[in-house]
RNA sequence: AGCCCGGUCGUUCAAUUGGCAGGACAACGGAUUUUGGUUCCGUUUAUCAAGGUUCGAAUCCUUGCCGGGCUGCCA
């Protein structure tokens, strides 16, 4: 039912997070005969990668204890929520790989039975319809250090509070006018337990339940009740509700209802990334991204266009692992997942993102032949191709230095070099421009090394990729980077400060790029390995007007580059 | 301030629940390599502090320190 990628991980072999430790002891214990977990979106927005931490949790530990795992959209506020975002939802979980078959429910389907559960509560004594105002409310409530003050209107009798609570459903009083609130400790330390908000008045078009409601339950009326519904056994949740546990447990053991047990875990906060709905929100309403599926975020239909797989997610979180103390994962740890799954798994082409031109003086001029690639080193399955060459070529302008440094293997003046899959070539001459710069390069070849080994045994020090400029096709490539300059980007400012910490070259397009030839029938949401530049994917903007009727390739990640990080630590 | 939660290599998760502190990522060094990729080998680095219990403490107890969360008719 749902995927996991549990083989091939030797590393955490008979390692066990507390929550699966909990779930055992449980079925051990008899608390529970079986397992049944949640996920509970609010039908409000995006899911990101803090969302699929959740998800890979809850419907994994769901299919390695045998049981399933359902999904519940937390369809509680109609000012908020939207049925597009259901779909967005949807899409996205069934991406990530998994599967809640049959079991789609929707918290609003229960507003039935929560009415009643809400009266039976008021018969005993334990709910009140309460006037005062929210400001009232909120005074009342007391502070960290101070108990509230029960409210005047805490004492009417059940006959009362069940005569004012249907009226409430029936519409008879305006929005914000009465409120039923549960009936527990104005004193209690945790200020949940100060007669939370059961329900409020809203007289609003809910996207399922249209006008039948205009009274609409509380989260933590309606969550816990919901879990208890659908005899979830394991409720696991951000560390944010563990203050809630204890009206959970309360609502179950007053109702006498199937006695769910929540769970939390810390959520996992990643460098250079920011993950809250708002934050996001805030990016793509004031355009700092292009939307929500912008490459750059950390949503997953961002992570989508960017290339990632779903594999590589899922690895990802699972790998991090579950644990109750807030983290800060390195941004590198889920960036060697995609690497790792995406070098065993994408095809290789080459592609030159900045071309410079070489002219083989010594090829014929008219002559084309035609050279065999390896598809994937990594996988022999993957076959062959063949990739032609010809007198005028393109290399990467990063592969030429005219006055190489020490370590600097490429090609440079007199220097011999291999074309990858194709000959030694080697450096005869420059031409530059009026400005100094090279233009081009004037190479010979030589015919004994096709292929790219040579008869007499000669090495040479670097491989370039390299594409023939009769055949190549001209692509844009979109080249992402992290979109904070900082690891932690909300890092001890003031709340606004981390927009000021967007990284300005988070996006860098090329337009002149040239690909293989053999990417003609490229499809968008393939992904490929750009031989020695990194992963990219085919965007779905491809061949449209919009993109001048080219490829667009995004960049996923950079393979790893340990020259890159030479000279970084030389200019340090 | 009151309440709740948490502190293990740079990062993250472990440690058969009281028995040699280990893995992954990162970093560094080396080998292999027609990708400065991959792979392989190796190296460095940690139990917040002080007491206590115990033959033995990351684990249990006490105190302290540090970090996070909580005062929506949001979820």
């Amino acid at each position: 039912m749902a995927a996991t990628d549990s083989e091939g991980d030797k590393s955490r072999a008979g390692a066990q997070d507390f929550i699966r430790m909990e779930v055992a002891k449980d079925l051990r214990s008899g608390r529970f005969d079986q397992v049944v977990t949640r996920f509970p979106p609010e039908p409000n927005g995006y899911l990101h990668l803090g969302h699929a931490k959740a998800i890979c949790l809850d419907f994994e530990i769901a299919a390695e204890f045998g049981g399933q795992c359902n999904l519940r959209f937390d369809d509680t506020n109609p000012l908020r929520e939207e049925q597009e975002f259901v779909e967005a939802q949807k899409e996205d979980i069934r991406w990530l790989g998994f599967d809640w078959g049959e079991r789609e429910y929707y918290a609003s389907d229960y507003f039935e039975q929560l009415y009643e559960w809400a009266e039976q509560l008021i018969r005993q004594g334990l709910a009140y319809v309460d006037d005062q105002s929210a400001e009232e409310i909120r005074v009342n409530r007391g502070t960290l250090t101070d108990p509230g003050r029960e409210s005047p209107f805490r004492d009417r009798t059940p006959e009362e509070n069940l005569d004012l609570f249907r009226r409430m459903r029936a519409g008879e009083f305006a929005d914000g006018t009465r409120v039923l609130r549960a009936r527990i400790d104005m004193a209690a330390p945790n200020i949940n337990m100060r007669d939370p908000v059961l329900y409020r008045i809203r007289h609003a078009t809910h996207q399922r339940t249209g006008d039948r409601w205009c009274i609409y339950p509380m989260y933590d009326w309606a969550h816990g009740q919901s879990d208890s519904l659908e005899r979830v056994t394991h409720s696991l949740c951000d560390l944010a509700y563990e203050i809630h546990r204890p009206l959970y447990e309360w609502f179950i053991q007053k109702l006498s209802i199937f006695p769910s047990r929540q769970i939390e875990f810390a959520r996992g906060n990643i460098t250079y990334l920011v993950t809250s709905k708002r934050r996001l929100r805030l990016l793509v309403e004031r355009g700092h991204v292009q939307g929500w599926d912008d490459p750059r975020m950390p949503t997953l239909c961002g992570l989508r266009r960017r290339g990632y797989t779903p594999e590589a997610i899922r690895r990802f979180w699972h790998e991090v692992g579950v644990a109750k103390r807030e983290t800060n994962i390195d941004i590198a740890k889920l960036e060697s997942c995609v690497r790792d799954h995406l070098n065993r798994t994408a095809p290789r082409v080459m592609s030159v993102l900045k071309p410079l031109k070489v002219v083989i003086t010594n090829y014929d001029e008219a002559a084309t032949e035609e050279l065999e690639a390896v598809n994937n080193p990594e996988d022999p399955a993957a076959g062959t191709r063949q990739v032609p060459f010809s007198r005028t070529l393109y290399i990467e302008q990063d592969d030429f230095m005219e006055d190489p440094p020490k370590k600097f293997f490429r090609l440079a003046p007199g220097r011999e070099v291999r074309l990858r899959y194709a000959y030694y070539i080697t450096c005869q001459d420059l031409v530059k421009d009026d400005t100094g710069n090279v233009v081009e390069l004037h190479c010979t070849y030589d015919p004994q090394t096709r292929g790219g080994d040579a008869p007499d045994g000669r090495k040479v020090k670097a491989t370039l990729h390299w594409v023939s400029g009769r055949h190549a096709l001209r692509a844009e490539v979109r080249l992402y980077d992290r979109l904070f300059r900082v690891p932690e980007p909300l890092a001890d400012a003031d709340e606004d400060a981390w927009m000021d910490r967007l990284n300005p070259e988070s996006l860098q397009v090329l337009t002149d790029c040239l690909v293989e030839p053999g990417l003609d029938a490229a499809l968008p949401g393939e992904r490929y390995q750009f031989e020695r530049l990194g992963y990219f994917c085919v965007d779905p903007e491809s061949w449209t007007a919009a993109a001048a009727g080219r490829l667009v390739f995004n960049r996923t990640v950079t393979l790893r580059d340990t020259w890159a990080r030479l000279q970084a630590r030389q200019s340090s």
